[in-house]
RNA sequence: GUGGGUGUAGCUCAGUUGGUUAGAGCGCCAGAUUGUGGCUCUGGAGGUCGUGGGUUCGAUUCCCAUCAUUCACCCCA
């Protein structure tokens, strides 16, 4: 038997449960803030969703799907990243009919088979927000501070941002053929990916890290230099927008992005301190893929942020996330008579929103008080018969020490405040 | 898919130039006079030294393979 989680899985502690809980509170109460709302979506949808919409020419559908056969002959796959299932969802359910625009965010895991390193695992997860319906760059910039603000509230410094823009299909459609024109000569100098990503997309060949293919990539033509008016005009609306909240960018023409669905705005928020894997989110505008499944014609733009990048940032930068639900009160019995009512106080201490513990591995007096130490117990009361007759008993302030004479009806009115 | 590092206790790691019952710290459990924690002290549990094969009188140590893990390339969150 072969204990151990698969390859590029991990288990989440309880102790880091509290980290994660409290970052996603924050990102709840921002999109809350923000006026986006929850979505879930499911774990696996349609092969096809993601073919068409991350597109068939992508790494990540060529060969990162975890993809199979489902006792009904359906090819499913587990989802890589969300936009696609909040697309279809949009469309499935008829949000068009909903005030516009549609703002969405989801916390989701997102699976893609490949080669683990640091800040990159096989289940990962992903938090995302998507808006539908307008196509300004009002909204672009909108996205765009909701993560400002995000990295602003946890303290996060040296996360830097980037953004491009792709231009539309007409201008697309344009460039491409400056590209095709002006790297056909050259192609025997590029490597022989990208050869082949001449055939099938070459506007990914610009994201190339290969030396050789730098090299020759310096002089080629930039997208960014030739957008159509519209596309410009939406471009400088982005920049003002930022410049307008004080949020710095930095244009980077290379950015191209891993998914096909990209329409003019692409950004991402580049780590300075963490290193490889320093894109700790990406986002764009995709203004025609919910065309491509079948809806009418709505722009979108959204970004999925890394969780377990973001952890890895707040670690590095030393962050300390408020911990922890101590016990407020470990009841100590002797006996079982003691034992009994010390059950029942417990439950009715709990019922008070008390967080109440008791020993359950029999122990003495000195092991259940050991233990309450190590629970963090910030009050002990030691009940034996004496104190159950009595109704007596002595509640001991764990911190300072201190004892005070109390009577055991009133614990529960007192652990209240 | 390609290349490098690492596998000894729950965790962090020593160690054996090849030689009896493999160690430490932390953690866990118990105890230090009868019913009171933290500090200290004592004791205990826990390891087929990743797995398989080879060399050898003898392997946890050397060699090979394999698996796992980790880092990097690629790509991405």
């Amino acid at each position: 038997m072969n204990i151990q989680a698969p390859k590029g899985t991990r288990d989440i502690l309880p102790l880091e449960i509290i980290k994660w809980r409290y970052i996603e509170g924050i990102i709840d109460k921002l999109c809350k803030y923000y006026g986006y709302r929850e979505l879930r979506i499911p774990v696996f949808e349609y092969t096809e969703l993601f073919q068409r919409g991350v597109g068939d020419t992508t790494d990540i559908v060529q060969k990162e799907m975890y993809t199979f056969e489902d006792k009904g002959g359906r090819s499913i796959t587990l989802r890589p990243e969300g936009t696609a299932g909040v697309v279809r969802s949009y469309i499935q359910n008829g949000m068009a009919s909903l005030p516009q625009p549609v703002k969405l965010y989801y916390n989701i895991t997102a699976y893609r088979y490949e080669n683990v390193q640091k800040g990159r695992y096989r289940e990962f997860n992903q938090f995302g927000v998507e808006a539908f319906g307008a196509d300004g760059p009002s909204i672009d910039v909108e996205i765009i501070s909701i993560l400002d603000d995000l990295f602003g509230k946890l303290g996060l410094k040296g996360i830097k941002l980037n953004i491009n823009s792709l231009g539309c299909s007409e201008c697309r459609k344009k460039y491409n053929k400056e590209l095709v024109d002006y790297l056909r000569p050259k192609l025997k100098g590029l490597c022989h990916i990208c050869n082949d990503r001449f055939e099938r997309n070459p506007l990914r060949i610009i994201d190339c890290k290969e030396k050789k293919c730098g090299i020759i990539l310096k002089d080629a033509p930039a997208l960014a230099d030739k957008l159509c008016d519209g596309c410009n005009e939406h471009f400088e609306g982005l920049k003002n927008g930022l410049v307008n909240l004080n949020i710095n960018y930095n244009v980077d023409k290379n950015i191209v992005r891993g998914l096909d669905y990209y329409t003019r705005t692409v950004f991402e928020f580049v780590s300075e301190n963490v290193g490889t894997q320093g894109t700790v989110c990406g986002g764009g505008r995709y203004d025609n893929l919910i065309v491509a499944f079948g809806g009418k014609p709505t722009p979108g733009i959204g970004f999925g942020l890394g969780m377990e990048r973001l952890f890895m940032e707040i670690d590095s930068q030393g962050l300390v996330i408020p911990g922890n639900a101590e016990t407020d009160i470990f009841v100590v019995s002797i006996g079982k008579k003691a034992e009994l009512y010390t059950q029942k106080l417990v439950k009715q201490l709990r019922g008070k929103g008390v967080i109440a513990e008791k020993d359950h591995m029999g122990r003495s007096v000195r092991a259940q008080l050991k233990y309450a130490n190590k629970l963090g117990a910030k009050y002990t009361v030691v009940i034996g018969d004496t104190e159950v007759e009595s109704n007596k008993a002595v509640l001991k302030d764990m911190n300072t020490g201190e004892e005070k004479d109390v009577s055991l009806d009133s614990i529960p009115e007192r652990m209240k405040t």
